[in-house]
This record gives C-alpha cells, sequence and structure tokens, in this order.
DNA sequence: TATGAATGAGCATTCATTCAT
DNA sequence: CATGAATGAATGCTCATTCAT
C-alpha cells in the first residue's frame, strides 16, 4: 500500500545499476560496442530492454559510464605495483599476475575496444585519450631504470623493452578473450623473459 | 557495347575476382565480419555493389572464399621456414620476419577473425577448425626439440615455449592492426628471447 | 502515516482530479492528443505518471473526461451572449471577447484538438459531433437576423456572414496558440467588420 | 542486359523524388513533422520505407528540403500579387485567391507547421526565421498605404489593418486544413472586407 | 492514496540482398 | 558483365501502461 520508502528505492536502483553495469561490461568487453546490442546487454542483466533506458538513456551513455569506471581503477593497478614489497621481479611479476587477472582483464579489453572501435563517442575518446601503453610505460620506466642499475633487467633499450612487455601482455590477453579462451593467457613468468637479464632467467 | 569473346570474358571475370577478394580482405580483416558493409567492400573495389553479387552470392560467400585461399597460405609459410638456410635461430627469425610482413598479417587477421567473430558461418568454422596456434605449434616443434639440443633454444617444456611465441607474436600483429597502427609490432628479436637460451640472447 | 477518514478520501481524490484535470488541459490543448506524453501531464500537475493511472485509466479516458468537461462549457457561452444587455453589436462584441479570453480559448483549442487529430478515440467525436463552428452558427442565427433588421449587420446571407466570423475568430485563436503567441488575437473590433452594416463601422 | 544509362537514371532519380515530396508534402502538412511516421510517407508515395531512404538521409532532410522548396515559392506569390495588372482591390483579392489555392495551401500550412512544431530541425528554424506574418506585411504595407490615398482602403492604422487580414486568411486555412475541410475556406471577398473602406464594400 | 520500477509495442534508420535494365 | 533502384529484416530508442510496495 505505501511506497518505498528512499532507502528501498535506492537500495534497487543501486542493484539494478550494478547488475546492468556487469552484464555490459562483459558483453562491451568481448563484443566492442558496435556489435553489442542492447537485447544483448539486457538479457544478460534479465531485464527488459526498456528498464535498461531507465538507467541509462543511451547504448553511448552506458558504455561511457563503463569506460570511466574501468579508467578509475587503471591507475590503482600501477600503484600498487610500485608499492609491492620485494625485489623488483617480485614486483614485476605481481604487476603481471594482477593484470591478467579475471577481472583486470575485462576492463582492459573493454577499454582496449574503447581504444580502437570505430564510431565510439567522442566523449569516450576524451576519457581514454591518455590511457595507452605509452601511459603504463612511463610509470614503468623508473622501476626497470632501477632494475638495470641493479642487474636485474636486461640492459637493452628500457623503452622498447616495456613496449615488448606491454605489448606481449596486452596481445596475449586480447587473444585469450578474443578466441573464447581457446588461447591460454601466457605464463607471467614466460612474459617476464622478455625483460630480464640472461643471468635472471628461471626455468619456468 | 561490343560482346567480349568467351576468354576476354574469363579474362575479366578472374581480374574482378581477384580485385573483390583483394578489396574484402582489407577490409574483412581490418572490421571483422560483422562490421565490415557489403559497401566498404564495393567502395574498395571500385565497383558496385551490384557487381559483388555476380561474383559472390553473399557476404558470407565471400568471406568464405576469403578465409579458404588465407588458409591455403598459411602452410606455405611454415614449410618456407623450415627449408630456410641457416641455423635454428635464423630460421625462426625468419619465420617472425615473414609472419609479421604486411601481406601475411592481413591474412593472419582475417583468419583470426574467422575463428572470433560471432556470426561466422559454420562453413568457415569447418574450414579454419584445424587451423590454430597448435596446428602451428606441432609444426614448430621439432624444431624447437633440435634447437634445445643444440643449446640454442631454452630447455624449457618446448610446447610452452612455442605457444607462448605465438601468444605474443599473434597478439603483437593483433594490437598492432587494431590500433590503428598506434602501437608498433614488437622487435622479431625481442620475441626470439621467449624461446632462446640465456647465453643466446643477444642485445637488440 | 494516519488512515485518512472517507470525507478526507474524497476531498483529496476531487482535488487530484481537478488538479489533473487542469494540467491535462493545459497540456492536450496546446500540443494535441498524440504528441501529450503522459509524463508532461504529471509533471504540470505536481504528481508522479503512476498516480494518473489511479485517477484516470488511460491517456484516452483523461482526453475524453477533459472534453465532456469542456463541452459542457461550450453552451453557456452562447445563452450568456445572447442575454446580456445592449444592442446586437454589443452582445456580439462581448460574445468575442468572451470567446477570445484565455479560459474559454483553452477550451476551444482543445475541442479542436478533439475534432482534427487523428487517432483521437471515437467516443471524443461521438461526443464532440455536434459542436462545430454550424452549432455556434444556428444560435447566433437570429441575432443575426435581429441586427439586419435593425440595419446594424450587413445585409448579405446571414449563414456565410457567421460562417466567415466564426471562422475568423477561431482561425485566429488557433494560429495565436500554435505560433508560441507570436500571432497577437485578432482585435475584435476588427472582426466585427466581417459582418457590420458598412455604415456601423467604427475606426479601431 | 545494360544497366540503365544516365538520362533514364537521372529520369527516374527525378521522378522518385518528386513522388516523395509530393507524397511527403501533404503528410507533413497535415500532421506536422512530429506525427508523420516516414511509413505514411512512403505508403502515400506507393514506395518501400527503405527507399525513402534512398533518397532522403532521414525524416528531417525530408522535411527541411520541403520546406526549402515552400520558402523558394513564397515571395513570389507577393512580387507576382504586386505586379498584378488592375485596382489595389484586384491586386488583393488576386492575392487572397492565389493564397487561398490548392497548391498554396498546402505550403502554407508545411511553413506552418515547421513555425509551430517542436522539435523541428535548427535548421528548418533558421530556414524560416525571417517568414512570418511580418515579413508578408511589410510587403503589403506601400499597397495599403496608397490604397488609403485613393480611398479604397479604410483609413484605421495600416499595420493593424495588414496584421488583421493575414491572421484571417492563415486562421481559414488552417482550420479548413485541419478539420477535414468540413470548415470551408473563407470567401475572398469577405476578407476584403476586413480592410476595405466601408464606401468600398459590395455584396458577397 | 502514492511512487517509481518494470514491461513491450511502435517508429526511425541501416544494410544485405534482389532485380530490371 | 555492370549498375543502381528497390525491398524488408533487424536494431536503438520512446513512451503508454502495469504492478509491487
Amino acid at each position: 500500500m505505501a511506497p518505498y520508502n528512499e532507502d528501498q528505492l535506492l537500495a534497487i536502483r543501486d542493484e539494478r545499476r550494478e547488475q546492468i553495469l556487469g552484464a555490459a561490461l562483459g558483453v562491451f568487453a568481448r563484443h566492442g560496442p558496435a556489435l553489442t546490442k542492447m537485447s544483448m546487454i539486457s538479457q544478460a542483466a534479465g531485464i527488459s530492454h526498456g528498464l535498461l533506458y531507465h538507467y541509462f538513456k543511451s547504448k553511448d551513455e552506458l558504455f561511457i559510464a563503463l569506460v570511466s569506471e574501468a579508467m578509475l581503477g587503471a591507475g590503482d593497478a600501477v600503484e600498487e605495483m610500485l608499492e609491492h614489497p620485494g625485489s623488483i621481479i617480485d614486483k614485476l611479476r605481481h604487476f603481471l599476475h594482477d593484470a591478467m587477472s579475471v577481472e583486470t582483464r575485462l576492463l582492459f579489453l573493454l577499454i582496449h575496444q574503447a581504444r580502437t572501435s570505430h564510431g565510439v563517442p567522442e566523449q569516450v575518446r576524451e576519457i581514454i585519450k591518455d590511457y595507452s601503453l605509452g601511459w603504463f610505460a612511463a610509470r614503468l620506466k623508473p622501476l626497470f631504470l632501477q632494475g638495470q642499475r641493479t642487474g636485474e633487467i636486461a640492459s637493452d633499450d628500457a623503452d622498447q623493452l616495456i613496449e615488448g612487455l606491454l605489448t606481449a601482455v596486452s596481445g596475449s590477453m586480447l587473444l585469450h578473450a578474443s578466441d573464447e579462451h581457446n588461447i591460454p593467457l601466457m605464463n607471467p613468468d614466460h612474459l617476464l623473459r622478455l625483460v630480464l637479464a640472461p643471468d635472471h632467467i628461471q626455468p619456468l
């Protein structure tokens, strides 16, 4: 008889919103914005397509909301790595594990879609403009230079090492995700060989 | 206005067909079958969209024809590598260069699209069922085992080494292609570090 | 929180009903039934759209209720005019002023919408079937005939004079309402020239 | 066997375009842009809705094209009137006849819709910004001043006379058009009484 | 009584495909 | 062989209406 009180409404809205964002993340990350149909999202979220539009005005807005959230988490991963205890190799290994974890991979894919898909809203381009391999590379560089001084990291051009590592990591996640998981993710320790000094290479 | 004789017609047909396939390869490889519009292909080929349907019954059929052709060339690359003169490292370096060349990359991307896009005709799945990293891996394995005997290749599990190398190569090509070439292809010598024995690693 | 007693409930019901009808009149009159969204009405009435459906089963029913009420008032205007003291010209001038007053205009517009909009419920057509310029014309005719005898009204065909006058009045209100009030209402004295005998025409 | 030649294609395109514009004029003028469904137009034109989009990119573009064409003819009517031979009354009578002719009425209605409908594309507002009763009034004024000198036109404020006349004309057309022709157009000679000097008024 | 979450029919638009010439 | 007009299925989005609370 009585309408929901404010708390109940807020709870419902929050729950639905998360439900939708969660469903949308999976679909957008896998199919890209253009191939993602609103019906896929509504079906994945278990709601009607009409309800989608109560929570997000358009497909674009939903995509934007998702990318914005993903971006917030992007920086944290690097910070966390830098603060991780242990040797430089330990930090890197932790970073790779973290980057390749299930949750992070979806976010990575989403951002990849945002960067590479055609017809993405301008606002999304704005948001991710600064997010690129280069952005990560800049943050990893001090660590690599230090690693080269300690002899843990190969003594080649640090930029090239970093770029290669990040490319390989990203590429592996991309392949893994896009190929319905038939292609396994690369072993982080294997990836590390791209940057380790030869005498620090360990058996896999 | 004058009617063509049979030979001329045949020549035209063949030429047009190649023209279409060439145009379609570029478009399909970059955008994937679902996002590729027939108008993109006809425009790239410089013909009317109507003519497309004289040569290929449907978008699916065109895609299938393209994938079939790509498959034919796929095996050759490996054979050529195995026959390439020089050390095992030389063979591998040559393979990587070849795989990452402009022409080969398009074929790789096309097949990747065929494997990973949703809504791809069943027939395409049939054709590429056997083509996978595993297929290449099997052909590379003897070379790797030999390389381990000669000490050129790291002494870890050969399957894992191969899979990692192929993943990194493929991932790099995929990233490079999808990100409007803002992400450079990985340096083949850098990639080789994934599989070389530590004491065969050279400065980049 | 305390339950209302029956009288209070009835009072609330009546008040809300009037509130809704008042809001709906303005919106329907301006936009017509098809372009009127239930959300416009609920917003104008300051209530939730859900509540609208407690009082009126559907948009159609609300529109029907409104038109019915408008019809009730329609006849009064003419009666009042006929009983207005003064000369025939005074009666007509009073009628025009009354017809073009703010409140009456909304009713006029509503009925016009009801008559002219497509997709209006059959029931509405039923209700307003008899309400037309012809209906007014019939009631004005005795007055005009009398005016012709007194020499106040031009001696042309009375039906034609009446129809012209009503058309011009209605048209002016319609233009005024539809064009965001950029087109002013016609001056009643100016309109009267359509029916006055030449020697009764006064400067504007 | 041979494709259409250029002339044939041009003929087809022109014919279809006119067919569509003609159908769209009727529908837009009567229902307004918001209530006009593309299916109404395609049905009225006897073509598929898909074909509509070969000729006009969107509903808005079609509406814009239509309004643009209508505007071109708008000025001509006035010019023609001013050049019409005969007395000032003759000129005005000719103008009214012309303005109220079948073809002109549709254009008038279309422009009215363009001016008064909500959600009309900005470009349309641009185009018709200057077209208003005021625009016509300015062009009619010299004629009225002259008519007042010759004694044909009533000696009231010319602006008020013109505005009243145009309002009555427009209103009549609007009523006539919107009410499925149940309300007859006003008699031009009757309308003239709004502006004639009393001693120039003729029996209807 | 009152609220707003939830549903689904309807419309604008895109694009693969057909067909007359 | 070659062209582009023509069709219609599919998809994003709006909005009237229902319903749990």
